[in-house]
DNA sequence: GGAAGCTATGAATGATGGTTCACTTCTTTC
DNA sequence: GAAAGAAGTGAACCATCATTCATAGCTTCC
């Protein structure tokens, strides 16, 4: 025996392997998936492009993560805003607001996540994450619906309609990247969200 | 001189390209964009690859031209009901039934038009067919609010939002083919469609 | 110091698929 | 029927990247 990775050499591969991810996240942010290429990425993070296949077995492996990562901590945001205290009807304009702030706050990698092509394993992983935000909106309008607060109907429609539509009230406004009307945004968006499940016009 | 193109000759031609289209059309909604290579497109209309050539400047160019006109009839078709005499709700009620139907009647070519993942330049021609269906969405809920059955909101933020809505919503029963539910989704549609232009719940 | 075993490199490899082009086939005109 | 010119062919070409691999450089441990 005459070499065992040190917990130090561990530590220093892992923490490069999460640099990777990170500038790869940036990249695809800036330039879309298409255009995030393994040296494109690799660059960024400045190693080679052949170093990339040390961390992952794949380009795809590498997007399926970077993706997973970001979207999964948007839908921990919606989750924990959505299952706070409150009323449900309340829960849901909060967290469209917030979900929508993000967004904007970070256009490109909204954009990202939301829309923009690319390659299937990462559709496949969006299709994922959007069951996942649809799950979440619908246990809030059924709660609405239990509680008598919200109109009968089809809950998990109402969720998927929901995620439709503020993924493309957001898409728009991401591509042109003026955006004053930040708040008016927000207010109508939550307007609607309130609208289409039904809530009384206050 | 020696050779002129002959009507019956320029007619053939015309056809020859309307047939591509039409089997590109069918190909694309069989097994997607990233899938219809230039040869398969070429097999499916009983030409040679580099036929195809003659009839467009590149595969981008008749994806486009594929594109252009299956989305162009649905927002046809959708201008028609939507321009139809009667009310301003009960016309997007009917357009948003109608644009449903039409699109679970075919939802291969659906599903390509509103979500799959396609090359850059018919990704653009999706977003300008955005707008429009955008564009014709927003005239109505304007009207709704100009006759007052409509409450006060930003048309073209709802409108985006309904074309998000109905895509979502559409496209994830488009991927499972399986749909003795039709009518309850039509039904779930619309109604969420009223809710949230704010139309007085019935 | 040096052997053993790992990580890092980046040029070479390979697969994919759009595009070209020398050639064949068909149409027109005389 | 033959010349002129267009359309049609499909194999070869080419560009783009993801991926591999021989090599170099480090770390560990005795």
């Amino acid at each position: 025996m005459a070499y065992r990775k040190t917990p130090a050499e561990i530590r220093r591969l892992e923490a490069a392997r999460e640099r990777l991810v990170a500038c790869a996240t940036e990249v695809v942010a800036e330039v879309g998936w298409a255009q995030a290429s393994v040296s494109a990425v690799a660059d960024a993070a400045g190693i080679a492009a052949g170093s990339v296949y040390q961390h992952f077995p794949s380009k795809a492996a590498l997007a399926v993560e970077v993706f997973r990562l970001a979207a999964g901590r948007e839908v921990e945001v919606l989750g924990e805003v959505l299952h706070a205290p409150g009323e449900p009807v309340e829960r849901l304009s909060r967290a469209v607001e917030v979900f929508a702030r993000r967004a904007l706050e970070n256009r490109g990698l909204a954009y990202a996540l939301l829309a923009a092509p690319a390659e299937p394993a990462v559709g496949a992983e969006r299709l994922e994450f959007r069951r996942r935000y649809r799950s979440l909106f619908a246990e809030a309008v059924q709660e609405g619906m239990a509680s008598g607060r919200l109109p009968r109907q089809n809950g998990e429609i109402t969720a998927a309609a929901l995620s439709g539509a503020i993924g493309e009230v957001l898409v728009d406004p991401l591509g042109a990247p003026e955006s004053s009307a930040v708040e008016e945004l927000v207010a109508e968006l939550t307007a609607m969200t309130l609208r289409c499940v039904g809530a009384p016009h206050n």
